[in-house]
DNA sequence: ACCTGAACACCGTTCAAGT
DNA sequence: ACCTGAACACCGTTCAAGT
């Protein structure tokens, strides 16, 4: 699954931080597949074809690795929405973002809780509090009401996906919120949005 | 801690559930002191009194152990608001839901992230579920709304009170929100209410 | 420089055996 | 009936040793 038989710091590649990747990206590859319970440094390290031991330099113990992993989910957020090229409605935006939130969660679902269960100190971590901030003052959102509001939401997407994937809020009926329903609820996002404009 | 040096079944108390209720009011109160990751069946029993193995038959395992932690920390939550003598006025019930959810999180730091990562099968676990409901009612939300809208806020104050709690929300300055930013984000919820009142 | 073997102190869980 | 001892297959992590 990895590169074939490559030696180390082959060709003299800029590898130390590269490997690094390389096992950040094996390890979610590894709790996609198999869930978060099944990610031990052993695990792990069979998958890069080493031992665990060697991991160690590179990730510095398996709570770090944890916090590489969140870094791997946020920086992927921030890919699936780049900024160039942003639709010039917000309300579009916001939705987007949600969408693209939720897609996050479920093309990750072993992983996506560690989002909001531990602390999100590295610097892509604000990449989506950045975009609720930049779609609030799009919105004419009063500019001190913007950080406040946009942790609000920033709150209420990963509670909500969060419990998608894990089963965590009570639900009605069915388990998960179908499609339809995630859209109607970014709907009312929307007009809690325009109510703190008009508000103002 | 636990009760003094009592034999099994004393007396012929009602002590097969009661024995159960202990065991993992004592697993709580680890979590409480020492942190999620401290908390091993081990450790547990210890605590008890007991080796691990003697806590099989009341709690069977672990996971399901975790299960019965998330269950009191329902159960707790159900307490601190209790049905009787309920404010008449829905803006205040909302409010007082938020600070219990917020108390009970403060309270329980290391265990209230459970809430949202297991799933809420419990009968206990719907119990604020139905008091959301009940409130939305009350504010005159029209029914086929009311569901939708109480699990958006289910996921809202879990999802923040989860932030705050684990430092899973980039936050702006302060790393925690202070107890006046959440009055002035749950007056924002109260709103939301209104406006999904209005809509109707 | 990069990796491994061996070892340590822990896990969750089982099952036969104790009282 | 209720509990434990011993054992199994795992952990995360360290460190001296290999190449």
């Amino acid at each position: 699954l990895a590169a074939k038989g490559r030696s180390p710091a082959e060709r003299s590649g800029a590898s130390i931080t590269d490997k690094r990747r390389l096992i950040l990206d094996q390890a979610l590859a590894l709790v996609d597949e198999r869930g978060l319970a099944a990610m031990s440094m052993r695990a792990v390290a069979e998958r890069v074809g080493l031992t665990s031991m060697a991991l160690y330099p590179y990730v510095g113990g398996k709570d770090a690795l944890l916090d590489g992993l969140v870094d791997l989910l946020h920086l992927e957020l921030g890919a699936d929405i780049g900024n160039p090229g942003a639709d010039p409605d917000w309300r579009h935006r916001l939705r987007a973002l949600g969408r693209a939130v939720r897609a996050l969660a479920f093309k990750h679902p072993g992983a996506f809780p560690l989002l909001l269960n531990r602390s999100a100190a590295g610097a892509s971590a604000s990449w989506l509090t950045a975009a609720l901030r930049g779609v609030l003052h799009d919105a004419g959102v009063p500019a001190d009401r913007i950080p406040r509001l946009a942790r609000m939401i920033c709150a209420f997407l990963l509670g909500y996906t969060t419990g998608e994937v894990t089963g965590g809020l009570p639900a009605g009926p069915a388990p998960e919120a179908t499609e339809q329903e995630f859209e109607e609820d970014l709907a009312d996002l929307v007009r809690l949005v325009e109510v703190a404009v008009r508000v103002a």
